[in-house]
DNA sequence: TTGACTTATATGTCTAGACATATAATCGTA
DNA sequence: TACGATTATATGTCTAGACATATAAGTCAA
């Protein structure tokens, strides 16, 4: 809940500096659109040389703090109300984080050529083979999630012959194919009867849907789509209005 | 899609060399755990100064794409699967994105002392005044989305004279409280009777629930609830596992 | 083998300069 | 007054050094 360290115990000067300016901002004490010193001012207040002061200036600007003009001089941005950090832990890590046991049951996996409906999901043009699973993820012996994914195996080759029996889909992937892009659609619905039997909750009751596409470099990797009852997920956005 | 501009139109030298490093990282050449080349090897590579190298490395370490150690040497970082780029637009530019017509209605406006529920809701232990706002937001004169609002006058005095009747709390705070930080909870839940009234839909419908709790400094600002309809709402990760 | 000490080295920070460049402000002219 | 050219200035990038510091790796003794 605390917005930033505090100035002095910074053990060096351009992190001072920085978390000097970071504070006055946060604080309000300087508003959007306040002009903040300019470099030559900082550097004789603070006794040092252009460089130390221009780092300090510079990852403000990189974190989207304050916007630097030439000849203008630097300046408090408005808040980017728009965006703001989603945390989505890996179900697995999800749960054990609460201190639950965590359970994961394999329903069925498919190895197939790619239906027109799998190519839609996926978002390719070319017909090539997929595989598609259906799991099971559990805390404490209560269901908790239940995954429905696709896996482009022009992709990712390798998942044709992984054992996704006791290895989740998801931590599998993330070992075998770092570094991609996803995009996340939530939505609600509420449960008919095989998702209603899949997580033990009543037909009719709601459920709240994330569905994933990943891909890499411009390649599809993934599509999931995630079930869970009703409940809550937390996330924490820092910095924004309203 | 695309991962990163090429690395050669970065007009300046250092941009050039972070693009050069970004793309082996991006496109999996060095994986997680790859030791980049050194900066003395880099400065010799590109024949500039450390300054020139290390403010390259420095960027990407900031952006948490290495991992810089000591007599070690950078590393590629792991993704933080756990970690996305979540997009809440304001309810209004959500619409008019979508090249709909905005709509808003205050629908009810109470100032009274906070009673054991709102501070509860507030998380504030101090008794003080508050003003609980419900309203509607529609997108081409259907129902988008009803919020129901509590703000906390100890922090936001000037919040019991605005006029809520025609301009959204959300953006009024937007623009008389800004840099604040927020926590988000997502849920489903069934339409009741009132909620399936004021958004159009019918009883037992799946709704999509935001609840956003904002504070700022230590102080809490606003707690709102909004409603969606169960019709899905987009995100986009970056550079995430799974 | 283990633990303590030493050493080498890569990064972290900082300086006092330099020239480049975008642009706000000024000045001059039509 | 309006517009175009000029100038001043704050930031952007870069250099060739310096010393600090954390720590991996090697050394030596118990």
């Amino acid at each position: 809940m605390n917005l930033t360290a505090d100035a002095a115990d910074q053990p060096t000067l351009y992190k001072r500096i920085r978390a000097d300016i970071e504070k006055r901002i946060l604080t309000g004490e300087w508003p959007p659109g306040h002009r903040i010193p300019f470099e030559h001012e900082l550097v004789e207040r603070y006794g040092c040389s252009r460089m130390t002061v221009n780092k300090a200036l510079s990852e403000l600007a990189q974190a989207d703090l304050i916007e630097r003009r030439r000849r203008a001089g630097s300046f408090v941005r408005r808040p980017q109300h728009q965006s703001a950090v989603l945390k989505i832990a890996d179900i697995r890590a999800e749960i054990t984080a609460l201190g639950r046991s965590y359970g994961y049951e394999l329903v069925g996996r498919k190895l197939r050529a790619a239906t027109a409906a799998d190519r839609d999901r996926l978002g390719v043009k070319k017909a090539g083979k997929v595989v598609a699973i259906t799991c099971r993820h559990s805390a404490d012996k209560v269901p908790f999630a239940v995954e429905d994914r696709l896996i482009d195996l022009s992709s990712v080759p390798d998942a044709a012959t992984a054992d996704f029996s006791r290895e989740p889909p998801g931590s599998w992937l993330l070992h075998h194919v770092p570094w991609t892009e996803a995009e996340h659609t939530i939505s609600a619905i509420v449960a008919d009867d095989r998702t209603a039997e899949a997580l033990d909750i009543a037909v009719g009751a709601p459920c709240l849907v994330i569905d994933r596409y990943t891909w890499r470099s411009a390649r599809t990797i993934t599509a999931v789509r995630l079930l869970y009852p009703g409940v809550s997920h937390r996330l924490v956005a820092r910095f924004k209005g309203g």
